[in-house]
RNA sequence: GGAUCGGUAGUUCAGUUGGUUAGAAUGCUGCCCUGUCACGGCAGAGGUCGCGGGUUCGAGUCCCGUCCGGUCCGCCA
């Protein structure tokens, strides 16, 4: 036997019971005739005593950092306890230890305040996830995916596995592909989704189904962004948006309940796809502050229902505003006071390339009442103030304004936002506030390829009250410059998003489940008749026999992970991640493969130099 | 595909206007130490300054190229 504990339990109830402990050095403590050593395993430490007076012939010296250590001896009551740790009261008096392996000094320490830079400690993963900040991570990561099993378990969604190895269909990311031995110079492709095969599991009848499943997406990495990732991806059939928005808010409440011992009781917020552009400039809105923008001026066509408000900034002969498409504006509470330097810090940071503004103009809302801009020359007190007013300032804060074309913006203008309450404090990780977003228009319009895109997928229904708009209108686009013009251009989705934080951590939608519609569909994107039989030719088939209403969601598992961990990289939620190229540093993966294996497939590499 | 920041001891970093033998902390090795838990003390080893080229009397430092890594934009149905 190797062990009678862990290194986590013992206490001092056990004093003078006689245990075998093993596990790895983490530090050893030399004092001439005692050595203190701490043995660490995945449930804690365990401080040992190596005492000449007890037994002169134990020699600790041969131990170093990292040595898997089995060890014989009895628990001891310390004469000085450590309170920072659960097994910080005992102590096992060594009475003979074998080392069961040695190590090689470690490349970086094993501690939560480790001296390793990030690739150093990819690279060596394995001496990584000894670390117990990594390992807490990955125990959360198993606490949410249990939660959301034991909650579709209970509602009873069944888990059934859909295949790796599929056809590419290369409609939103890039897939990757694997090539077949068997059937010569075709491919595989990894699924970016399980979308079709969980769709065609509602056609045959499992009414509700689930997977915790491995998606993949050939395109560029970044922090939050995995080309390898994990999703819980649900469908149900017989389910209108409601049902579905209910079981899963249910299902997010619980994880919040299990993992962090949350009651989510409040009502999960929603708001349209238009609410949130208008309000937020964003379609993945952090509601947990109230800041939100004041629309001075925009194009008509992009919020057909909203009201101008432009009278509040033209004739004043101010260029920017006069030639500008779209006029933003936030109020930042209790910024005021903000210095010369201040101000010029963030027009610094708006006109950075990734922002892309121009300038920023500011009001300040002083504590007496009046105002005092960068813009006075053009704007007389008065008019200030009906700005601050309709941007609803109150006096102390501080008025950004951004001008310029419409969706870079607006885009602007939600970073500058979450950008300021990062800076005010106002995200903190430890609050979590949930919003769904709803009603996204269902196409988008593909500049380079002058055509509609789905914004969604292309399994995603319109609102049944648009069907016969879709059905009846040509989607062919005339005239790009006025693409907004379309019909197609206002057509939304029954699709949703749910957010927690201002990061989209699940999406779904109704899909369409007639044949005739899904053709129209697949048309609008620009797929005629046998592109559409080649590509999903299997799902208009079985379309045909009795398909019924379905929709579903999947949530991004590490993500989801990251956030309830309070993390801004899933990469720490990922047990052997991959870094920005797309690599795992630690095999070396992607690599070369043999020339017989080139041979094997009937493949000639014709590398472009 | 693009922008930007970085690459100096095992590790994390500092290194001034280009100028003597490239430093600190930590880790590592040896010695001392009976109560530490970030132990302490003394001594020591450890560097192709990512790589290639250029400018210069002289390059870690300046220039060009390249590789690697981070972040972001494009991209991510």
């Amino acid at each position: 036997m190797y062990r009678t504990h862990t290194c986590g339990e013992l206490r001092l109830t056990d004093v003078k019971t006689t245990v075998t402990l093993a596990g790895w050095v983490q530090t050893v403590r030399k004092f001439g005739s005692i050595t203190f050593v701490d043995l660490r395993d995945r449930y804690g430490i365990t401080q040992l005593l190596f005492s000449e007076a007890l037994n002169g012939d134990l020699d600790a010296n041969p131990l170093g950092r990292e040595f898997v250590l089995q060890v014989n001896g009895t628990v001891n009551e310390r004469s000085s306890k450590n309170a920072n740790i659960p097994t910080g009261e005992i102590e096992i008096a060594v009475a003979s230890f074998k080392i069961l392996n040695k190590s090689a000094v470690p490349p970086f320490s094993i501690q939560d305040d480790t001296d390793g830079g990030d690739e150093l400690r990819m690279k060596y993963r394995f001496l990584d996830l000894r670390r117990n900040i990594v390992k807490k991570n990955l125990e959360l990561r198993y606490a949410v995916g249990r939660s959301a099993r034991n909650y579709l378990h209970e509602n009873n969604f069944l888990d059934i596995e859909t295949p790796f190895l599929i056809k590419s269909t290369p409609e939103g990311a890039r897939d990757f592909v694997v090539p077949s031995r068997m059937n010569s110079g075709q491919f595989y492709a990894l699924p970016q989704s399980p979308q079709t095969f969980k769709q065609l599991l509602m056609v045959s009848g499992y009414d509700r189904y689930y997977q915790i499943v491995k998606c993949f997406r050939d395109e560029d990495l970044r922090a939050d962004r995995q080309p390898e990732f994990t999703q819980i991806d649900c469908e149900m059939c017989f389910v209108e948006q409601e049902d579905i928005l209910q079981n899963f808010e249910g299902l997010v409440k619980r994880i919040f309940k299990d993992v962090k011992n949350m009651d989510y009781t409040e009502t999960v917020q929603r708001m349209t796809w238009e609410e949130a552009m208008w309000n937020y400039g964003n379609d993945k809105p952090d509601i947990r502050f109230e800041i939100k923008i004041c629309n001075l001026k925009f194009p008509a066509h992009t919020f057909p229902t909203k009201e101008n408000q432009s009278a509040l900034i033209d004739g004043a002969s101010f260029g920017v505003f006069d030639d500008a498409e779209t006029v933003v504006a936030i109020a930042i509470p209790g910024c005021s006071e903000y210095t010369r330097k201040q101000t010029d810090e963030l027009t610094e940071w708006v006109k950075r390339p990734q922002i892309g503004m121009k300038g920023l103009v500011f009001i300040k809302c002083n504590a007496d009442g009046t105002f005092k801009s960068s813009v006075d020359k053009f704007y007389n007190e008065d008019k200030l103030k009906a700005i601050a007013t309709a941007a609803n300032a109150k006096a102390g804060d501080l008025i950004l304004i951004l001008a310029g074309a419409e969706e870079r913006t607006r885009k602007a203008i939600s970073d500058l936002r979450m950008y300021m309450a990062d800076k005010l404090g106002l995200r903190k990780p430890t609050d979590f506030k949930l919003l769904w977003v709803l009603d996204f228009p269902l196409f988008e319009y593909d500049e380079e390829g002058n055509r509609w895109v789905a914004r969604h997928h292309p399994f995603t229904s319109p609102k049944p009250s648009q069907i016969a708009e879709m059905i009846n209108n040509n989607p062919v686009i005339e005239n790009a410059a006025e693409y907004l013009k379309h019909p197609y251009a206002n057509i939304k989705a029954n699709a949703y998003d749910m957010v927690l934080n201002g990061n989209e951590i699940g999406g779904g939608s109704i899909r369409i489940f007639q044949r005739e519609l899904q053709e129209k569909m697949f048309a609008a994107l620009g797929m005629d008749a046998a592109e559409q039989q080649h590509k999903f030719g299997f799902l208009l088939g079985a379309f045909e026999y009795g398909a019924p209403p379905h929709g579903g969601i999947a949530f991004g598992f590490d993500r989801l992970c990251s956030i309830l961990g309070g993390s801004e990289s899933i990469r720490d939620f990922i047990a052997f991640p991959k870094n920005n190229s797309g690599r795992d540093v630690m095999i070396d993966a992607p690599s070369t493969i043999d020339a017989k294996q080139f041979e094997e497939l009937q493949i000639k590499l014709d590398l472009k130099a």
